[in-house]
DNA sequence: TGCGCCCATGATAGTGGTTTTCATCTAGGG
DNA sequence: CCCTAGATGAAAACCACTATCATGGGCGCA
C-alpha cells in the first residue's frame, strides 16, 4: 500500500492550473512563467517546470514538442487519448480522436514484431486566425 | 542561375555516408561521431553534425526526434515521404507507407481551417531483438 | 604538376531549454 | 501553535546543438 502522498496546495501550483484552465492554446513553461509574473505572481521558473511536469506525468495537461522542439503544455477538454492540430504560429488546437489511426498504428507495430507500444501523431499548420 | 554548388568530396564526409550506409537504425550525431571516432577515422563532432545536416537537407536521411527528445538520423531505402515503426531501445526501425494516414492528416486539417499542414507520425516499440 | 581560391574542418565558446542543488520557507497534521 | 516533510527558487550544472574563426585541403585552371 502506498502512502496517499500529499501534494501540498500552494499558491504558486493553483495559478499554474488556474491559468492553464484560462488558456486554450498550447504553451511553453517559459511562456507560462512569463505571463504569470506578468499578472503579478510571485513564482519561480523551477517551480513552473515543476508543476507541468507533475501535472502532465498525472495525465492534467497534455505535453507535446513544437516544431523548434521545446514542450508545450495545454490543459484538454478530453482526459482520454487523443492528438492534435496545432498552429505552428500561436499554439492553437483542436482535439482530434481517430480509432481508425489508433488500430493502424497497433497493427502496423504488431505485424513488424514491436511490443510495448506506443505512438506520435500530431499535425501541424497556420490555423485561420493566423492565416 | 544558381551555379551547381559543388560541395566538396572530403574524407569525413565520405566516412559518415559510409556509416550510414552500414547502419540500419536511428543515431544520434552524437552516437555516429563516437562510432567514426571508435574506427580511428580523424572527425570532430562539429563536421558529424554539419553533415548529417546537410544529408537531411538533401532529403539523403531522414531525421526524427527519439524519445529523448534528440535528433537521431537514418539512410531509408525509400527515397519517398514515409514514416517509421521505431525501437525505443535499439534505435531499430522498419519503413512504412500508409496513403490512408496521409489523406486523413490532410482532410482532418482541413476540416479546422488550417493550411501549410505538415505531420509528425512515429510508432514506438521494442523491436523483436530487443526483447 | 603547381598555384591559389574558397569551401571545409574542428577546437572553442556560446546558446537555450531544462534539470539539479541546496538553503530556506511553509502547508497542514497533531 | 509546533514540527517536519514536502515545496520553493536562485544559482549553477547539464546537454544537445550552433556559431566563430583560424587553419587546412579539394579542385579548377595554367
Ligand atoms: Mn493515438
Ligand atoms: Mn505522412
Ligand atoms: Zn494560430
Ligand atoms: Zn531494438
Amino acid at each position: 500500500m502506498t502512502a496517499p502522498r500529499a501534494l501540498r496546495a500552494t499558491k504558486q501550483r493553483a495559478a499554474v492550473s488556474d491559468l492553464l484552465d484560462r488558456l486554450a492554446d498550447f504553451r511553453s513553461a517559459q511562456e507560462i512563467h512569463e505571463e504569470l509574473r506578468r499578472q503579478g505572481e510571485g513564482i519561480g521558473l523551477t517551480t513552473v517546470y515543476r508543476t507541468l511536469q507533475t501535472l502532465a506525468d498525472g495525465g492534467e495537461v497534455d505535453v507535446l514538442r513544437s516544431a523548434g522542439g521545446e514542450a508545450v503544455y495545454r490543459r484538454c477538454e478530453s482526459s482520454a487519448h487523443h492528438h492534435h492540430v496545432v498552429c505552428r504560429r500561436c499554439g492553437a488546437a483542436e482535439e482530434i480522436d481517430a480509432p481508425m489511426v489508433e488500430s493502424w498504428a497497433q497493427e502496423v507495430a504488431e505485424k513488424h514484431g514491436f511490443s510495448e507500444i506506443s505512438h506520435t501523431v500530431e499535425i501541424f499548420g497556420v490555423c485561420r486566425a493566423c492565416t
